[in-house]
DNA sequence: GATGAATGAGAATTCATTCAT
DNA sequence: AATGAATGAATTCTCATTCAT
């Protein structure tokens, strides 16, 4: 996606690059990041982004995969892959991916954004490339989880999935909201307030225990008869 | 949010002017909408939308919390209350929120809109507004709940709302994939493709059904001992 | 072509814009005329100009036509309709093309750019539309000089309008050179140096007896013989 | 115009560079012509241009220049230098440079371009160095016509060579749009829809008897017989 | 209360040319 | 002789908002 031109770049000069066009991408959506204002943080000319990229939607898919496969790679290489059951290893993707978004916030937004630009049609096809890889990663540690007989057998795989991966997602925003952390302000500031691991096992916890239990009292869990009927009028 | 001015315009003149900008509002979001493209569609001056409303802003306010209140005035007088236990009235609301959507889908659109614009810093408030008042309404479902004792005890509050409000807001993006209908067309053509009710339960059955009972192994359900120790290393 | 805003505009305001645009068009063809540089020569602001057209397309086509009506009815409102014969009329559409052309160098100019700019794959249809109404227009004389019996019998219709069309157009460039008027200096200086109305005859004639006789030696008329024989190998 | 450095080429790489030089040009105008796009096209580095040619200027001066030299020699070679009149030898250069645009029709359009580019400012005198030395070389041709006695006493030898240049030069346009020859797809596609000699011989004589005889009725001028029947075979 | 022309900062993108390597 | 990254001025076009009428 990026030209020739860009990883012919001293790597120096290529990594500088990307921190600034990171910082601009992280704090504003496609539509309102401004080339202009990331050449003018780098004082390069605006031609260059031309050299590099071939224009500013190639630029925003190359730091989409960029902060897409980083993540991925620092999850799968944190997880310590002996995990016992689908949960335990389900809840080690979840923890090192908030681990990462605190850490990393700038990617952490910027995936953010990919995920939530509906209307920019002209960016579609990146939203939905990331949506794809981070669906086909859930479905395989769910497609594993129905082997090793962790799961329900009369599971819908797809609503699972699509279940599975809203909540992970927009854990997000319920970090955020409880231990009161700016994703912006982190950004901005280089480093947010800190949490601690055993805070972050607490939410997580009970993120997973309701992935495996729901919330419904437990002597309801004998389902019999035809389901709720009639929702509808 | 509106100036007097456009409460003291004649009722047909005004209810014209909320069309268009539903139009408008739904079919792009705040940063992509243009007031230019309403009044063009409307064949009234452009001053006259800041006659009635202070900007751009306070006028996509008012949309926002009227598809809100819309939307939450349909599901009430939709509902019947006497649902026997909690579950059912979720599935209730989940339900005819999503015939809300489908029958609407311009409010739908603009909902979808103010929940995920995180970026745009100059509407967060709005965003904030929609979703705390989307969490009361589920907070008082789930307050009822624990009180009917329909619900686990140990439940963190905070976390149920969270999750209960992610998915629901987001089964619109399931119902729109497995279901092909696409909310831009609909708003376009004025109708899409009509989903029916059964369709509609099965999916919404299996939401009510995770959220009950998650996705684990029912004989895990007994759960003692120390629950999930330190995914974290 | 234009928008409403722009026939809305006090006809003083308007009629500079024109005069400014005409400057810029005369003096540089489409791709080389600067919106910028109109505004600039204004004191207006930028915006201004795509209130009044959609885009530096209208804007060129409005002009061209202009340019064009223009031409055509001063010249129709100078010939005498009672001209003898069709070499009689048609030498007074060359003459007062020609002193139209003398006299209005910045309508010229951006007519002759119109005519020449066939590489300019965006504006082909503005260059055609311009062919196709001189076309029409010189058809209408050729088809009447047929039937008043002016004309031989045997002509190919289509070829005599495309050798009037041409020679008529390039006219331009012969007067141009032989009175060393310069077009572009006529539009800068606002005046170009003055052709007498009988040096510009003594050329048209000769142009029109160009069109009545050819060049051929008379004698050479009485074609016998095997003419030109194989001029392909 | 071309720098030492550019001889000095191993004849191949030259070839190559004037091939894909010579299918931008013919392909854009001067102005949309692209110096990057004739490198990318190549492959090699865009200062290499700049080591053969001081700017795109000279380039474009060489490539006109070859046009023509290359037009101008391969229709000497093909004339029979023994044609009995003026008209014959004329309709010879016309007839070969009709077939030289139809068979190299990237040449044919660079000199279309160069003859069509009045506007820009700074290539006027590539344009006129063009023209000039047409007119060289149809003036050539009339001076002997005037001396062999074939052409009338009283011309005004300078306008006769303008007419003929104009009518020559776009002698293309009329025969593109008579035989829908496209010249831009003969580049882009290599070869165009051929033309019988026969049907462009029919073509040319009438441009030929055009010259000859003009327009007029024949009442002034007596000629009998049958016309100039089949001049090519 | 309605009008709608004017504003002007800001956006993305292009491209011939240079020059240090 | 070749490279190719850097330049930066220039381009067209957008749009919320203002304000005199």
């Amino acid at each position: 996606m990026p030209k020739d031109t860009f990883f012919n770049l001293p790597i120096e000069k290529r990594e500088r690059f990307i921190e600034a066009a990171l910082d601009e991408f992280s704090l504003h959506d496609y539509r309102t990041a401004s080339v202009s204002r990331i050449v003018a943080a780098l004082g390069i000319a605006k031609g260059s982004v031309y050299q590099y990229f071939d224009d500013k939607k190639e630029l925003y898919r190359y730091l989409v995969t960029l902060a897409a496969e980083t993540k991925f790679s620092s999850i799968d290489s944190s997880i310590s892959t002996d995990a016992s059951d689908f949960f335990a290893r389900f809840k080690q993707v979840v923890f090192h991916g908030a681990r990462f978004d605190f850490s990393r916030p700038r990617f952490a937004n910027i995936l953010y954004h990919a995920t939530y630009e509906p209307s920019e049609t002209d960016i579609l096809d990146i939203s939905a490339q990331l949506k794809e890889s981070s669906y086909r990663y859930i479905r395989g540690l769910v497609d594993d989880g129905v082997k090793r007989d962790d799961l329900r057998k009369d599971l819908d795989v797809e609503f699972v999935v699509f279940a599975l991966y809203q909540l992970t997602i927009s854990l997000r925003d319920f970090l955020s909201t409880k231990f009161a952390f700016s994703f912006k302000d982190a950004v901005r500031k280089g480093k947010g307030s800190p949490i601690s691991d055993a805070a972050l096992n607490e939410v997580i916890d009970r993120l997973i225990e309701f992935f495996r239990s729901g919330i419904g009292k437990e002597r309801n869990r004998t389902r019999r008869g035809p389901a709720p009927e009639k929702a509808a009028s």
